[in-house]
DNA sequence: CAAATGTGTCATGGATCTGTCACATCCCGC
DNA sequence: GCGGGATGTGACAGATCCATGACACATTTG
């Protein structure tokens, strides 16, 4: 339900927006490609939790991709709704040999298409956010949209909020200052890389003198980390 | 989530038959009309807690069931979802002035259908509390439509009653604003996101010196929150 | 019918947040 | 130690968000 990130696979600019301005409405975070290489591209920096695949790319078929995406091991579980005009029977069946979860067929409304997210997203996926996150000392309460230390509340900004929840559900390992904007700040915004230097900065100041501070680590050259270890 | 009951009124039975197979399978009691004057025996029957509704039916329309319902109350909030093999936005807006909670376009599949039943029972179904809430000072009387802080009775306009009740029932979880006016002012009142605003001063304002006001708490760039911490 | 009350909308001002910069400090290889 | 790149830190201006009072309109009450 919460913020996952679709990527929308379609030659066309207008579909990708349409699909686009839905799906940002309902809470998602979205994704472009227009053809199978800006789709491996981006499966590779954005890591989708969810595919919306044309049937026709220009360089190469829908299915096509679909199976060499599985076949590559690129996607893991992460499942794949294919976009299309056709309606043969014959054409389903094919797509969901080559790894496709549902079918979505053109013209199709954002109700409709939200409603078959969210069906493939609940049966694929076990909605991972939604409940709280115990770090140590730290208690971050997503649908209250609170932190407590030793159950006492901090006060945090909405960024540095969605910092330490992408971090608690990501711990162990290292985000360049490019990852944590884009899994943080969203996909399509454009600040400066140091920013997030202040917002981690914001972060720490934060939980100073809680005891959790340490959990926010700077790996110098490559990025930062949450651990409660080192 | 379980046990709940679905009244399909359709007067084609092989319509009504695979809803039925679907629903059942997913854990729902269903309910069959073939028309209009069945329907109306059936709700007084079965109490359903959601209506699948046709759009066209052999004695009346199904918008026009569903405005006359709402109109004789017979359905207190009960959702209804339309079904209609229509796809005029003129249509949708109609329906849903109606009374309708959401749209089904035939030909629709099972999952599309239960994933909107479940939409719809999410936001309309799950708060109704019918004993009252005590929360530290106050008290909230709901079938007396009172409430009460250290004992005196304190004055709420509609809203701002309705507002009260649904925190108390959800506490400790942040609403954002589009939420509020689901929940609170119903799913098919337009007005402006701002209204909250108000209308959250104005509860704060009936609690001021109570003790309670620091239960309403501001959640910025989220929503609002109802919560004795803090 | 008039007054009182409830409700939605708006404009305003103040508080807070955010991104950026400049400079300080740190760390590493040499 | 030294130099230079990387990171920490404080300050700032603009952007954003929200509390608040006023107002028009509808509804209810007397």
């Amino acid at each position: 339900m919460t913020d996952r990130t679709v990527l929308i696979v379609d030659d066309e600019k207008p579909i990708r927006e349409m699909v686009e301005f839905s799906l940002e409405r309902s809470g998602f975070r979205v994704v472009e490609a227009g053809d199978a290489a800006e789709a491996r591209v981006a499966i590779t920096d954005h890591q989708p939790d969810l595919i919306l695949l044309d049937w026709m790319l220009p360089d190469t078929s829908g299915l096509d991709l679909a199976r060499a995406l599985r076949r590559e091991n690129m996607l893991g579980d992460v499942p794949i709704i294919m976009l299309t005009a056709r309606t043969e029977e014959e054409d389903k069946v094919r797509g969901l040999e080559a790894g496709a979860d549902d079918y979505v067929t053109k013209p199709f409304g954002p109700r409709e298409l939200i409603a078959r997210i969210q069906a493939v997203l609940r049966r694929s996926g076990g909605d991972e956010a939604e409940e709280n996150l115990e770090i140590g000392p730290l208690r971050i309460e997503i649908a209250a949209h609170r932190v407590m230390v030793n159950d006492n509340p901090i006060h945090l900004g909405a960024t540095e909020f969605r910092l330490l929840k992408f971090f608690a559900g990501h711990p162990d390992r290292v985000y360049t200052r490019e990852q944590l904007l884009d899994r943080v700040w969203g996909p399509n915004v454009y600040v400066e890389e140091r920013t997030v230097d202040v917002h981690i900065r914001r972060l720490r100041k934060a939980l100073d003198g809680t005891g959790a501070e340490r959990f926010v680590q700077t790996v110098r050259g490559a990025g930062y980390r949450f651990s409660t270890r080192e």
